[in-house]
DNA sequence: TTCTCATTTTCCTAAATGAGAATATAAACA
DNA sequence: TGTTTATATTCTCATTTAGGAAAATGAGAA
């Protein structure tokens, strides 16, 4: 399937790596992460591609949304890098960060973030940012 | 130290797990690192230098020859991405070859290999090929 | 010191990569 | 049917990277 340089292709970038970890615990759907990352659809869709063909995460189509996980039968090697992602990504500062910005996301209704991304205006999650705001979480 | 990104960009190219897999038994010096692989020894040296700016590998000086070998005292990242290297290399077919070639330019002193080199001809290592040759190693 | 030489660094080119804008695709819905 | 829309792909463009040649470094030898 895929090997070791790939897969370490995949996980060298940073992006990628927080798209991976936010998959890490739940399915996320694209917009969930383009929210979360601050780049173009465009260029998440294609690090999600990489990481896809790299085998360390499977999509699933569902209407017009597609969700991202981890492989629900992964390869030992891709089992491997997994652990490893686990076990490491943590003591990175955004990786943190990152955390708190999926629990806000997580209490949004996903199509009503869709609806803020493609009006443009105001998205109620500050990225990459600590979670210093008014009017959402509480 | 150093981060998951660097260390699997360290570990994406073809070349640099060649030479990171040459160095997981025993150190080697530059020149023997060189005969394996067939590049330019600027473009191994490099490789080098990305591998131990990783951390996965360090470098001891010994008059003018530099060796290479995995860290005394790696830390936990590193030692669970050797360990991963470690368990899945072998499942390649280059590194493989590579492992016969070794076997070749063990039993070569370094200073003949040194010499060989600089002098242009016929190095008695079939680079990255089936160990077919005469006239050397008897 | 000067010479030799193993290795590294510098400089340059070609190929690969990441980014967004624009376009295409595919699925729900009118 | 057409429209809307979530996601993917295409097309440039800027940056990075791998590669070799040549120069530089640094350490032993003469």
């Amino acid at each position: 399937m895929t090997d070791l340089p790939t897969i370490a292709h995949a996980l060298s970038d940073t992006t990628r790596l927080r798209l991976l970890i936010a998959c890490l615990d739940k399915e996320r759907c694209v917009c969930q992460l383009v929210e979360l990352i601050d780049l173009s659809n465009a260029s998440i869709s294609k690090h999600l591609a990489v990481l896809r063909s790299a085998g360390l995460l499977e999509s699933r189509k569902e209407g017009r949304w597609v969700h991202y996980r981890i492989p629900d039968s992964p390869t030992p090697i891709i089992s491997d890098a997994l652990q490893m992602v686990r076990d490491h990504a943590m003591r990175d500062e955004q990786i943190r960060a990152d955390q708190q910005t999926l629990a806000q996301i997580d209490a949004i209704d996903p199509c009503d973030l869709a609806r803020m991304q493609r009006e443009g205006c105001c998205t109620p999650v500050q990225k990459n940012q600590a979670p210093i705001h008014s009017g959402v979480s509480r």
